[in-house]
DNA sequence: CATGAATGAGCTTTCATTCAT
DNA sequence: AATGAATGAAAGCTCATTCAT
């Protein structure tokens, strides 16, 4: 019989790239055995080999390539947007609907990025920094204009990602709430802390001060040592502790 | 010569205790070995058995103590704050302050509910269900008097515990903004939220609708199968998949 | 190079159980390591896991199979012989004959009851109780036709495979006495026995009194307390105890 | 309060002996842990020291007093006894009701041999091999007087010793047969074997023939190699592999 | 007499990975 | 493109044993 258009293995690739992204979402890449990646798929554990070179360069595929895709996507969103309040409302939506259709993907790239070796980490944690970006940028330029009341954009970015994405902790499709009610939600929340209540609670900050932050929140997550001997698997040294 | 003041024993166990809360957070539980652990505290692995029951329960006392702690912690401070606008900046200003001081153990709680037994983690969830009550409870007696618009106390209770909790990813004592700096902002960001900005944005939810979340966010968090045979290790299988 | 006829996992396979009863009667199930084991068949130990699941397992399945091998061949052997002192003869050299020729595997069958796990030994026990019966029915028989002076056919079952298995703790090929003597001496004894002494000794016995016996010698071997909790090691506790 | 007549430490010597015997009985000697036995008696396994050398002595030094008892007590049960038969009557009595009594040590004597240590092993072989000389003689005298039909006096002590002493495997005390029941039917059996049915089945033997068979049945159990290094566990190694 | 802390060796088992076929 | 046999390392855990107190 002859070959379907895209041949086995582009399939057989694709199939193990789902997989891998199943199972990690699943167990975690440190629990998710490659036996188990290899019998989802139908195949030998040594014939993955094939279609990646080890466990660590699956996991970092999987990850960038979907922190391009979020990228690209939040750009194509964002481009012609330039008004800060209609841009920070593109943004939440657009971040809150692609975080309630790929939470596999996201939930992995939050929580495997120290799973990452060292290189692969610096990398992620690049493009994770430019999608921030996005945000900050339009909180600062708000801000500027007068119509957001944020002195700390960089903080801000921070605490409306971190509510943001959160909501793949808890959200399933088919609930009561529509992506779109959800939306509405959470575009309230970050709308209404970005516009005119700060003044009520905080007092003016000294802004000249030192700042309390690591550049990202990215260089939080643990490094991994350099590997040293052997086939060992690479573990990991935590910047903080 | 005689026993040290505090046997051995008491400091060894104390001694487990902090090197497990560090290498947990370095590397992950299922990445730290407890060789490794061993070897923090100057023992062979074997000995470590002394003083724990084995490995999964020693994340489980780990996250289950740290709980009781933020728990307890938190009830003590909103003890007497009856409005519920001071009682949303206290829990505000509580969260933040506790996550800035024990990131490692909050870290480990947030992240490592996907390593404990189904029993385990059904316990940690518990916990954590009746801490976001704390915040529940406000926003939704707030939005009755009249002081919050929230119209969903639990989304807004996810989004703004994801928000503060989100400090510990980024947050490096010594910085150019001081904890209170920090508890400025957010505080400011979170009241901004649920204050009068919301009819913006949104258009009024159905409120009759079949609700679109699970119970808790603490049950999107991966659940143990059932063991079955033999010794074999436990592995989780997410709820989600 | 070619594979060699009949893979090498095959021939494998084979080299492991062969060694498996060599070391097993050897040693002992308990006292015989895997390391030992992988090392005799030129493997490293965890390659080994390939041809059985545990090492439980391993010798279940040597002790099944023997018992499948036992059993099928003395029915084979029995099969047309109807006259119960011919019926006994026969039993009585076939297995003799059966357990001076296998004597490891009879020796394993016999000693590591006690290692097996619940169900597993409940299946050999089993297995046990219908080769007994070959003996019982025809000592039951014979004792209806008047040929046997027997009362408690049950008790003389017990009493006879013991005598005769016995021959395995001592028995050694080449020795002064050729198999057929040994069976000679043996079969004496039992058919002495069964036919016609047994009033010289003792009184009547009441039949219809409560018996003194459980129902199989199989079930005086201990039994595994039902496994509980984790992944512990089954242990074993004793039935009589 | 005094301590009473009896020190705690030799009340606390036999509850470890009984409580080795119960639990070697139950478990295996292998399989028990010195952490059970020391539990089962309140101690700590550290403690157990005091009491004994070494697991390896307190199993040798039960099978060693078990065995001393056993000949000691049968030597005087046939003290006035000079008819053979009548001999060996005493003698299958003595042992049955010795083996229906004290059931844990006859297995544990039986059943570990293959673990004691060389040395050992050899010792309790001997003792052994005195306790069937009492069988044997009586056999051999009752040949040369023409009671018995025996032409292999060795063997039958093996084949008649392992018919009486299978009793263990199965009986439970309360069941419908007495133990004299038990001892009227057993002996029946072994009187009947050596008493004139024999010439039914077997031709006349060659006695000059090489023997078949090792000097003791105990030749047949395990050898436990040369302890070499360390504390290593004493491991064995069967002669007949 | 007994504890309790610790050792060091060894156990069964799992894993990522390699490679001849 | 895939198999299946095997490796070598490491994991969690248990054990008999020691010894200062």
């Amino acid at each position: 019989m002859a070959r379907t258009i895209g041949s086995n293995g582009t399939r057989t690739a694709e199939a193990i790239r789902q997989a891998g992204v199943k199972l990690i979402y699943k167990h975690g890449y440190e629990a998710m055995s490659l036996r188990q990646l290899a019998a989802e798929v139908g195949l030998q554990s040594g014939s993955l080999y094939k279609y990646f070179e080890n466990k660590q360069n699956l996991l970092f595929d999987i990850v960038r390539e979907h922190m391009e895709d979020l990228i690209s996507k939040a750009e194509a969103d964002l481009a012609g947007v330039a008004d800060p309040l209609a841009r920070l409302k593109a943004f939440a939506a657009f971040h809150l609907r692609y975080h309630m259709t790929r939470m596999a993907h996201v939930f992995i790239a939050n929580m495997e990025i120290r799973s990452l070796e060292d290189e692969h980490r610096a990398t992620i944690i690049a493009q994770r920094r430019r999608y921030e970006g996005l945000l900050e940028d339009t909180l600062r330029r708000g801000a500027e204009a007068g119509v957001f009341e944020v002195r700390e954009p960089k903080v801000a970015t921070y605490a409306i990602i971190s509510m943001l994405t959160g909501i793949c902790m808890w959200y399933r499709p088919g609930g009561r709430l529509s992506q779109e009610d959800l939306i509405g939600i959470y575009t309230g929340l970050v709308v209404g802390g970005v516009t005119g209540a700060e003044e009520a609670v905080a007092a003016p900050l000294p802004l000249e001060a030192k700042a309390s932050m690591a550049t990202s929140p990215a260089a939080r997550t643990p490094k991994a040592k350099t590997k040293t001997t052997g086939k060992a698997t690479a573990k990991r040294t935590a910047a903080g502790a």
